[in-house]
RNA sequence: GCUGGCGUAGCCAAGUCUGGCCAAAGGCGACAGACUCAAGAUCUGUUCUCGCAGGAGUUCCCAGGUUCAAAUCCUGGCGCCAGCACCA
């Protein structure tokens, strides 16, 4: 059951529909504007988090057609990838979440099978959607709605797969992902997706690093650094533990079972006989790289599970290893001790101070670290954890390489230039685990897995890295400070795969159709294709002519085009595609920032000349649950953020909207409160019926003449209209509502407080605020607008500021009330009793002119109090005031030093007059007592405490006084602000 | 660790780029008043401390610095959040 203002939000948006206001018309020669969302995936039901951005996008999207533009502002549903599976997935185990939320959407019970499969669920998905969009009030152009599983769209994407091809863009490499022996390609990340433990697992890289026996087998030990390969003393083994071999290009290795079955996967080969570690201890073998033999060692703190379950040993740099070489007994003082080699130099004054605590000394890193952590044992573990963490991190960071042929590189150099050496010529292997076990939803344990041949994006190639960044500097990016974050983010960028094998949807791969494209490189140049889109669901091309020679004539202008397409039409979709691209704005959550909008530019880079590549992006910021945390499932099911359905059933699609603007600045996370929610959405009504009542009554003949205050209130608006464009252009939305929904009322409310009440003034203002509130409360706005009789609002003008007559001194003269105001508000504060009269002084002539000349001296006047003074009164008019002029620089100069000045702005005589005017205002102000204006220099006045003597230009002095004759005077009132 | 962002009053959140009009907008909450049988809604006022005269004191994570003047600029520190690759 709709509420009220549901009903009267469905009315209008049926308007907008019958208007066809949502479809976009070119124009030529008129102005567009060509924006999108980053569209949805179809991961389930949308919440009031997601609305924040498309509140964002339709607020811009309506502004630009009000500011005249030819609008085109499609969307669609990111089908493809994993989500859609994941939904799909879930109907299937009749999830009892997804359940309730078709039934809660009227899907039959009969229906639900179908939602089994994952494209039927991302259309549903996409339907619902649609609707919470359109509800909100979103101007989407219907006919350009697409899934990126449609088939036009998959033809569309391989023309784009096809063209990067021939760019030599993608190319063919081995990579190395996880993957379910059971279910297939998995992907590894803590949402829900594949994933039944482990989420948060990390591919760490090991490099195996081969040390050969003399009888032809080769040890292959793991190790994150490399680079000490030439520090190494001995080789560690568990002694009970079972080596295994590992047979591969006709050489035996040596490592643990676990890693054989690593290797297999990973690099390929046979596995051998098992081999036990006892068998190995004390033989010898030579150090690659540096040369050299050393023993096989045991030690009971080698993990068989870990890497190869062969450790290098290298005591002057890992602290483990020193301890454990000091417990060789046998040892001490022998080969280990006299191999412990040095290989770095760690600079001073380059280290913290805790580091410098922890690495002073003398002896090799290692060994100083034990003695200032005080480890005496392998049995403690902690410490010799902590030691092992920070050793580590300060040589990643500090250490200067000493070791021949590496001196002077820095650790990180060194280590990626052994790696290679040691890969390439000394028959090393990379060995891949996750930090932490991985379990697949279906129970089996996820291996990383050699993909031989996989195809990259080659985002790496500096040709194109080049085009991006060309294409960058022409962009705007907001927040501005994205800009230089994008720059780097382009630097960063590597080649990343761009196909997958399994079970999701996506467009096949047209240079192997096993394979089908991933989802983040089917999103990249789609913009375009919304175009196109629209004469397919016009029914005017077939699927079978979208053909690569279509898109090349179309997107590229190169060609004849596809023959089956008639000529004049290819040429008017060639034309269209013209018309509105560049893409204008795309604006997505800050979740895009490293992903999905890099790519983006990128492929634009890559198949479009540079006038054809977008010229923005916008990023927001989300609405977070009360917890700070990006909203999930959990908080609508928990009911901490109410379903969609329900917000906009309580407070509308407007009062949301306000919300969504007012709440906090576009690059700021807000916190969900729906107390705010709430009072944005009365705030919404409340405009809604002071518009209704400014529009709806024509002016009265008899109606009094627009006077001060009048010129007041419209050159109030002007220059609100003018803050509000400025607002809505740099996509302060906040500050936008804010003038909308805070600034004019309060405005409206000084208005009429003051006494105004020219319907005309009103209906002018009225006139001019409802387009301004216009793109952020569409409905309410159009409801208003109605009573002009001047058709929709949306398509209105957006305000011009010479709309309207200002005169910049009326805000003066009304300022100098205000701070009146100000003034009594606080002398009321500390009066205890009632006062019967107020006496206002305006200052005498002497100080306006003595102000001026303050004013004009170089500001801040470098001159002290003292010098000031003599030069003052140097000029007789000063010096006739001898006695009042040092008393007044002590009231204006703070503190006795000499500070801005400003030069008075209205005349004594003026601000007489003002005051005198408004003496009624004021003394209805504060309870109807009588007040009196004189000039400061009025002897007669009753002024019993010289309050007179503080009266400066722009700010009269105030002497409140009750009337001790009337009784009422010293009277505590009765009990307001005595607490 | 790297990259980026952030730290403002009981809470949320403006202000910081472009120093002064900032004891610091707006909202929530709280307190008081009006209305009401009452509650709610609405409206009004108050909401750092002191002060029976428009003032003073102490504040914008901490410590320094620049300046006539700092929430705002600079240096250092502490704390929090996000992303870090095939996940959209």
């Amino acid at each position: 059951m709709p509420s009220e203002i549901e009903q009267r939000e469905l009315l209008w948006q049926a308007r907008w529909k019958e208007a066809g206001l949502a479809r976009a018309h070119a124009v030529p020669g008129r102005p567009k504007h060509f924006q999108i969302f980053a569209y949805p995936g179809a991961s389930g039901f949308l919440h009031l988090g997601h609305m924040r951005g498309y509140t964002y996008a339709d607020l811009v999207a309506r502004f630009h057609r009000m500011a005249g533009e030819q609008v085109f502002f499609p969307a669609g549903i990111h089908a493809s990838g994993l989500p859609a599976v994941v939904f799909a997935n879930r109907v299937a185990r009749r999830d009892p979440d997804v359940l309730d939320g078709l039934r809660e959407r009227g899907v039959p019970d009969a229906e639900v099978p179908h939602l089994e499969d994952p494209e039927r669920a991302a259309r549903f998905l996409g339907q619902t959607y649609w609707k919470i969009w359109e509800r909100f009030g979103l101007l989407l152009d219907p006919e350009a709605y697409l899934l990126t599983t449609d088939p036009d769209y998959q033809r569309f994407i391989r023309w784009q797969f096809l063209r990067l091809q021939e760019r030599g863009l993608l190319v063919q490499k081995p990579h190395y992902a996880p993957f379910c022996p059971r279910s297939g390609p998995v992907s590894v990340d803590s949402s829900e997706t594949d994933i039944a433990r482990g989420g948060d697992a990390e591919i760490i890289t090991y490099v195996a690093v081969p040390f050969p026996l003399e009888d032809g087998r080769t040890l292959l030990a793991a190790t994150l650094r490399p680079e000490t390969v030439y520090g190494v003393t001995n080789l560690w083994v568990a002694p009970d533990s079972t080596l295994k071999e590992w047979h591969h290009e006709g050489r035996r290795y040596l490592t643990s079972a676990t890693a054989v079955r690593k290797f297999l996967d990973q690099v390929g080969g046979t596995e051998g006989p098992p081999v036990p570690a006892s068998t190995l201890l004390g033989r010898e073998v030579t150090i690659p790289l540096a040369g050299g033999r050393v023993p096989i060692l045991a030690s009971p703190v080698v993990d068989p599970e870990l890497g190869t379950g062969v450790v290098m040993s290298v005591p002057a740099h890992a602290p483990a290893d020193w301890v454990a070489a000091q417990d060789l007994g046998p040892i001490e003082g022998g080969p280990l001790q006299a191999g412990a080699r040095v290989l770095l130099d760690l600079p001073a004054d380059r280290l913290s101070p805790s580091e410098r605590k922890l690495l002073g000394g003398d002896g090799p890193p290692a060994a100083r670290s034990i003695r200032a952590l005080g480890v005496h044992s392998l049995d403690d573990r902690d410490r010799l954890q902590e030691a092992t963490e920070r050793v580590y991190r300060a040589e990643f960071a500090h250490g200067i390489m000493t070791v021949p042929p590496w001196e002077g590189l820095t650790v990180p150099q060194a280590r990626e230039k052994v790696t290679d050496l040691l890969l390439r010529e000394h028959g090393g292997f990379q060995l891949r685990e996750f930090s932490e076990p991985v379990i697949c939803r279906c129970g089996e344990t996820v291996i990383i897995r050699r993909v031989p041949h996989q195809w990259f994006l080659a985002y790496g190639n500096p040709g194109w890295k080049g085009e991006a960044r060309e294409a960058l500097s022409r962009m705007r990016l907001d927040p501005p400070e994205y800009a230089q974050e994008m720059s780097g983010i382009l630097d960063w960028y590597d080649d990343r795969p761009c196909v997958r094998q399994g079970r999701w949807l996506g467009t096949p791969f047209p240079l192997d159709e096993s394979w089908i494209i991933e989802p983040i490189a089917d999103s990249t140049l789609y913009p375009a294709y919304y175009v196109v889109r629209r004469y397919v669901q016009r029914g005017l091309l077939t699927l079978e002519q979208l053909t690569p020679a279509f898109f090349d004539f179309v997107f590229l202008g190169l060609g004849p085009g596809e023959p089956t397409v008639p000529q004049a039409l290819q040429a008017e979709i060639r034309r269209d595609f013209l018309y509105w691209y560049p893409l204008d704005l795309n604006l997505g959550g800050k979740e895009h920032k490293r992903v999905h909008f890099p790519v983006f530019i990128f492929n634009h880079a890559a198949l479009f000349p540079p006038e054809l590549r977008p010229r923005s992006i916008l990023i927001h910021w989300w609405l977070t649950s009360t917890k700070g945390e990006k909203i999930s499932k959990k908080d609508v099911k928990g009911g901490a953020v109410p379903p969609v359905d329900q917000a906009l059933q309580d407070w509308g699609a407007d009062g949301l909207r306000v919300y969504f603007a007012l709440g906090a600045t576009t690059f700021q996370d807000a916190e969900w409160d729906p107390e705010a929610a709430a009072h944005a959405a009365a705030r919404a009504q409340t405009v809604l019926k002071d518009l209704l009542g400014m529009l709806a009554t024509p002016p009265p003949p008899s109606a009094p003449a627009p006077g001060e205050l009048d010129t007041w209130l419209l050159t109030r608006m002007a220059g609100m209209v003018r803050r509000s464009r400025e607002a809505y252009e740099r996509y302060d939305f906040r500050a936008a509502a804010e003038i909308g929904f805070v600034e004019i009322p309060q405005v409206l409310d000084r208005y009429r407080i003051r006494g105004g009440r020219s319907a005309s003034t009103l209906r002018q203002a009225g006139a001019v605020w409802v387009r301004l509130i216009a793109p952020i409360t569409p409905h309410l706005a159009e409801e208003a607008y109605a009573q002009t009789g001047q058709g929709l609002v949306a398509e209105a003008p957006f305000p011009r500021e010479d709309e309207l007559p200002s005169d910049p001194r009326s805000l003066l003269k009304e300022a100098l009330l205000e701070g009146l105001e100000e003034d009594l508000t606080s002398l009321r504060k500390g009066w205890k009793g009632t006062p019967s009269g107020l006496r206002v002084f305006v200052a005498a002539p002497w100080k306006y002119r003595l102000e001026t000349w303050l004013a004009s001296r170089p500001n801040p006047s470098p001159a002290p109090r003292g010098a000031l003074l003599k030069e003052l009164l140097q000029d007789p008019e000063f010096a006739s005031h001898r006695a009042e002029v040092p008393r007044y620089l002590d009231l204006i100069l703070p503190g006795g030093r000499p500070g801005i000045q400003t030069l008075p702005e209205l005349s004594p005589a003026e601000e007489l007059t003002i005051l005198r005017q408004a003496h009624d205002y004021v003394g209805h102000r504060l309870g109807g007592l009588a007040v009196e204006v004189v000039l400061e220099e009025e002897g007669a006045a009753r002024d019993p405490q010289g309050r007179r003597a503080r009266a400066r230009p722009g700010r009269p002095a105030l002497y409140l006084w009750s009337d001790p004759e009337s009784g009422s005077g010293k009277r505590v009132p009765s009990d307001s602000s005595s607490r």
